[in-house]
DNA sequence: TCATTTTATGTCATATATGACATATTAGCA
DNA sequence: TGCTAATATGTCATATATGACATAAAATGA
């Protein structure tokens, strides 16, 4: 958006922001659900290209396909840690790990 | 340790393997504690770059003293969400976070 | 030494994450 | 089309993580 577009936006009353700041996120917080967005799709890529269903990878990390699900879709309910498991689980190496984390930006 | 001490140890009666044998982790969940101790130390030395108490941490993240120390000294009570948090609270960036879970080996 | 700050350890009420389950929706294929 | 596996979504009892607090133990410096 260029400076001009939001200058007429504000006028007209929206205050503009990103969704960290919609949802009153610190800078720390943004950036790791950030960061676990980023996870969480890997870990449906990973799933995939292991072959496994959400149901298989479950039984194999003693959780359950709606956990797996949830992991997948950015669900807020699930931790770091889950999104990791599941990760290592179907195969994800260290390596892997560490380039999703860097990313792109 | 070599073939012959594991021979003898093992006539004598020891059970011998590592840290994960003895608590029965799967090679997943000792992959996953390793990083978090990993991850652990690395945030103890990136608040002490950073000038802070464990309680100026603690006050800058919304969390406590003690679970900072928790934090630093690998207690199992803590998660992975909880480390990363403090971790770029305390300044860490993405990069060293990569650097730190490729690690050595 | 002593005083002060920092860090460690233990406990607890509460908050959050979890697997399990039911059930809905979608994909894929005959 | 129908049939079946796969995935999504919601709920709930229980497990686990959390900040707060007290207090102990180290560290730091006068």
């Amino acid at each position: 958006m260029d400076a001009e577009k939001r200058k007429r936006l504000e006028a007209a009353g929206w205050t503009l922001g990103n969704a960290s700041d919609f949802l009153g996120l610190t800078p720390v917080e943004a950036e790791l659900v950030e960061l676990k967005t980023r996870l969480a799709l890997f870990a449906k890529e990973q799933r995939r290209v292991s072959n496994l269903s959400q149901n298989a990878l479950a039984k194999k990390m003693g959780s359950s396909q709606s956990r797996i699900a949830k992991i997948e879709s950015g669900d807020p309910s699930v931790s770091l840690d889950l999104i990791v498991r599941a990760l290592l689980t179907s195969g994800a190496t260290r390596q892997e790990l560490a380039q999703v984390i860097v990313g792109t930006n």
